[in-house]
DNA sequence: CCCGGACAGATAGTAGTCCTAACGGTTGCT
DNA sequence: AGCAACCGTTAGGACTACTATCTGTCCGGG
């Protein structure tokens, strides 16, 4: 589809100038990181962590949080216990008496609550997109986010891709093309959820099944778009 | 074009969740900083700052350098007089001889030439991507950033959207439909740069007058798309 | 001419982030 | 019982980056 062109030459590839412009809004979401957890008493990896603790579902245990978030075991419990000093959240004893379950604690969730617009300067910008572009957006990120996974860079996700609920394709409907077993609905891409409080994970070659279908198929804004 | 269905009422809007995607993304970028850069003896914002340095072009002032990367300048102090003591960058008297000018050294430079590469595990899941889609996806970043430039979360960048040899669709070719008086020469969403070192900016009139053609017309992708 | 305000950058001092290494208590296998 | 694996915690050190403060330079006015 897209012609040889002088600046194919003098370019470098797509996807180095898409890192680029990725590791700039990192750059952003990381300056700005105070701008929604210091007005609530926390730091901003204290409101990460307590957004792992919402979306992980009840009784996480210390190690699962850390891996969420990336980081270490000792830097995780160091921050954990910030956070229970602060009223936010509460440890109680696993079933294992090695381990611990970390829930929110009401104030944890009310500040959550509270706080949960951060960062809405990014998703105002984001609002600039049409409907459409914000869809293929979505769409696209979730494809990169879950080959990151795959390479091992980061942490399973609660998405939708890796579910067992997940039935990509199942109707004719190129609007809402998938089904959701949990709910017993069809969604399209612009559901589509990376941190579904439902998710449950599925088994691999169920994953590497609908992980296929998922992307073998044309997008759904380009319905006979270029396979050759 | 999308249809109402269960799923719109179930999940928060699309724009938050792209945020929760980018911020994922951003996540990685943050633990996998030391990758590419501690094997050269720099640290992940020294090498930021070598890049930046390249990118602004030749005797760029501290606080140019600090708005850039979005720190205060003591902080930029301390990081460039690091470089400086690794003898990757240079620090020359300005005209003005309160300021400086700093320039890569040739060693600077050839570090740089060498891990270049960076971050090229996310390069790498964005290769998963087809061609259409890592189109569609930076010009949705290009599009992202120049807003958040407007509305002042991040430094000028150096975008073919704000420069003054950026004619967008001035030419009828739906795949090379911008114009770069720079180099004379069409070009296509999928050429779009974000760190152009030939960069000029246009003044503010020229910008939102080009920034509006950039943005009214229909996606390269949906010649047709809904404009209702 | 020189004096004060504005500016450019450098230097403390402090706080947040996050790692590796080493340490106690639990569990489960032999 | 003994030992290895496991879970979380504590200790120490490195990096990042802020505010407040300081030194030196430029420029305009008296």
């Amino acid at each position: 589809m897209n012609r040889p062109a002088i600046f194919d030459a003098l370019s470098e590839p797509v996807s180095r100038r898409i890192t680029s412009g990725l590791s700039r809004i990192a750059l952003v979401l990381r300056t700005q990181a105070w701008r929604g957890a210091e007005p609530e008493g926390v730091t901003p990896t204290q409101a990460q962590a307590l957004t792992a603790l919402r979306e992980g579902g009840e009784g996480m245990r210390l190690a699962e949080l850390a891996a969420q978030l990336g980081v270490s075991a000792p830097t995780m419990s160091v921050r954990v216990n910030a956070l229970i000093a602060k009223g936010l959240v509460v440890r109680e004893a696993g079933v294992d008496k090695r381990s611990i379950r970390l829930r929110l604690s009401p104030a944890g969730a009310e500040l959550l609550e509270r706080s949960a617009r951060w960062p809405d300067f990014l998703a105002r910008a984001v609002g600039v997109l049409d409907e459409r572009e914000q869809e293929d957006l979505l769409r696209s990120l979730v494809k990169v986010i879950r080959t990151l996974q795959v390479e091992g860079d980061v942490a399973p996700q609660r998405m939708c891709v890796t579910c067992s609920h997940f039935r990509p394709f199942a109707h004719p409907d190129a609007s809402l093309p998938h089904h959701c077993a949990y709910v017993d609905a069809p969604f399209g891409d612009r559901h589509l959820r990376l941190a579904c409080p439902e998710h449950e994970d599925a088994p691999p070659p169920q994953q590497r099944a609908a992980w296929e279908r998922f992307t073998e198929q044309a997008p759904g804004s380009a319905p006979g778009s270029a396979p050759a």
